[in-house]
DNA sequence: TTGAGGTTGTCTAT
DNA sequence: ATAGACAACCTCAA
């Protein structure tokens, strides 16, 4: 496909009217880890003598953190850096079929970009359009230094469909609020029928690397990460190539895209999930979001009778392009102080309970189930998190969003800023979602759609030979079950930490008086409102919830 | 002001 | 499998 990116922010300096081929060029990779619909990579190939295409190991997401609850930096889990090491490793050796490569350097992105384009000459410096506030940061330091040093900026939008600033300003300045407001604005993307050609067929060879001190890809051990345990092999292997071998593994079957429903598919699905499982691929642009989207329409022209957005495959790049729209233009997407968007909720604070659902020991199997696969796989399906999240937050535990959260950015290999904020504000009521009454129970949800509780035996071994009957609440098997089973539950798995029935009524009830507030006060809510909420409601909740409910964890 | 619609709730009855 | 009760949130269009 001819995606050339009519979106693009592009300075172009007076001092150099012609684009000489002289010239060097940096491709600066962040996210788009691919050569395919690679709109930056394209233009950098072009008119160019040499390319210099950088990545940087960057401390800030991928320095250990010893202190951290699962191995990984303070950013990201040991799984999401590993796929990361492994996509760029792919996209070396991508490069180098096409007569180049990549060139790794460590240390705080910034610097060392200023300091490559002084060391390498470069007059023209292209990287993909990043929305996310730690890049819109970076981004504008290193514009700064690249306009007053006359170095030509390429930044097209790509990793998205749309440009979310271009949403915004049709939506009259603030982002729609809701999916369908989305498309209606949104449309169909301007390169739709554009043709299908992805790669360049070469990219002028990398020049004279001067002082800088480049590095092959490091393995997770180069980079610190020395007691890692392999159990079992990762589910998702990084990079590029993958990316698109699982694409048409996952379009082969035409019928199964075209009838595509999402809230239909099944959460507990683990031998062969009810998804594509592509999201990893999506987040680190090792596959084309537009490139898939393509795919998906081409196929969806064979059948009559498709299905739509929002529940539709095609209508699932409509929610990630929303998410990173609001996520853009709300500032402070990423917290409930300071958030236009977010109802002020006087959640708990209670380490306890998180860590027990943090580390799979609420005794809901439901629930500490689909935590293990996710410590495990670094992936759950979007039902599992809407399980655990609601269980965390407004369902039962009443913690805030946050601390949920930062759980998932650290576990999932395909969190993404602004869709993992935008879906634990939804789950948790604090935007965009406001049914509160309708609670996951974490006993009945999964059983619908695995009645035998095979999910559950898998991921959580300790209650392999409990019987169907009693699976998903084990401690109401009688003691004689628990004991043919061998897991006698309060010392070989923990007794649930709370009653769901009586949690969820008292969530129910602070939400309501949470709302009441925030709406007599128009939204505006300051700490003392809020702490003084929070005596209250939980005042109440003494009252009726003992504190014994919350049992001892194991 | 009113009413319809909102990707993915649960429980019970048919 | 599907329908209605439950108790009732929000936003948006008319």
């Amino acid at each position: 496909m001819r995606l050339s990116s009519q979106t693009f922010t592009r300075f172009s300096p007076s001092s150099y009217p012609n684009m000489t081929s002289g010239s060097n060029s940096l491709m600066w990779f962040r996210k788009g880890l691919r050569i395919h619909d690679n709109p930056a990579l394209e233009y950098a190939a072009k008119n160019s003598t040499h390319v210099y295409p950088l990545f940087v190991i960057d401390p800030h997401y991928m320095k250990p953190d010893p202190t951290a609850f699962s191995p990984g930096s303070n950013l990201a889990g040991l799984n999401r850096i590993r796929f990361l090491l492994e996509s760029l490793v792919d996209l070396d050796s991508n490069l180098k079929k096409l007569g180049s490569r990549l060139l790794v350097l460590h240390g705080e992105p910034g610097e060392v970009l200023i300091r490559c384009l002084k060391e390498w000459d470069i007059k023209r410096l292209c990287f993909e359009y990043d929305t996310d506030p730690y890049y819109q940061a970076l981004d504008a330091k290193v514009q700064s230094y690249a306009l007053e040093s006359g170095i030509e900026i390429f930044s097209p939008v790509s990793h998205t469909l749309f440009n979310p600033a271009d949403i915004i300003q049709k939506n009259g300045g603030t982002p729609p609020m809701n999916c369908l407001s989305f498309s209606k604005i949104a449309g169909e993307p301007h390169w739709l029928s554009s043709s299908l050609s992805t790669t360049p067929s070469v990219i002028p060879p990398v020049g004279d690397v001067g002082n800088c001190e480049i590095s092959e890809v490091p393995t997770v051990k180069q980079l610190g990460y020395d007691d890692i345990q392999e159990d079992e092999p990762p589910v998702f292997k990084g990079g590029e190539s993958e990316a698109l071998r699982r694409l048409r593994e996952s379009t082969n079957d035409k019928k199964w895209v075209a009838t595509f429903e999402k809230p239909n598919t099944d959460p507990s699905a683990f031998i062969k999930p009810s998804t594509t499982m592509l999201s990893p691929y999506l987040k680190f642009g090792c596959l084309s979001s537009r490139y898939f989207y393509q795919c998906i329409k081409e196929i969806e022209k064979e059948f009559k009778n498709h299905t739509s957005p929002p529940v539709s495959l095609l209508g699932q790049f409509f929610w990630r392009d929303f998410f990173y729209t609001v996520g853009f233009g709300t500032p402070n997407f990423d917290r409930m102080r300071g958030n236009k968007i977010c109802r002020q909720i006087p959640w708990n604070n209670d380490d306890e309970l998180l860590a027990a659902w943090r580390d799979s020991r609420t005794g809901f199997p439901w629930i500490d189930a689909i935590m293990v696969q996710l410590r495990k796989w670094g992936w759950i399906h979007h039902l599992a998190r809407h399980s655990v999240a609601c269980f965390l937050t407004r369902g039962d535990l009443f913690i805030h969003w946050e601390k949920g959260r930062d759980v998932f950015e650290r576990l999932l290999v395909d969190s993404d800023w602004a869709i993992n904020n935008g879906n634990w504000l939804w789950l948790s009521c604090s935007a965009f979602f406001y049914q509160y009454h309708r609670i996951y129970s974490p006993i009945t949800f999964g059983k619908k759609y695995d009645p035998t509780g095979a999910y559950i035996r898998h991921f959580l071994p300790v209650l392999k030979d409990m019987p169907k009957e009693y699976i998903y609440e084990p401690w109401t098997a009688p003691l004689s079950v628990q004991t043919k089973a061998n897991c006698i539950i309060g010392k070989d798995y923990p007794k649930p930490i709370i009653s769901h029935e009586i949690a969820s009524k008292e969530c129910k009830r602070k939400m309501a008086e949470a709302y009441d507030l925030n709406k007599k006060q128009n939204g505006i809510v300051s700490d003392e409102d809020l702490q003084n909420l929070r005596t209250r409601v939980e005042d109440q909740s003494q009252a009726t919830v003992p504190r014994r409910l919350k049992q001892k964890l194991i």
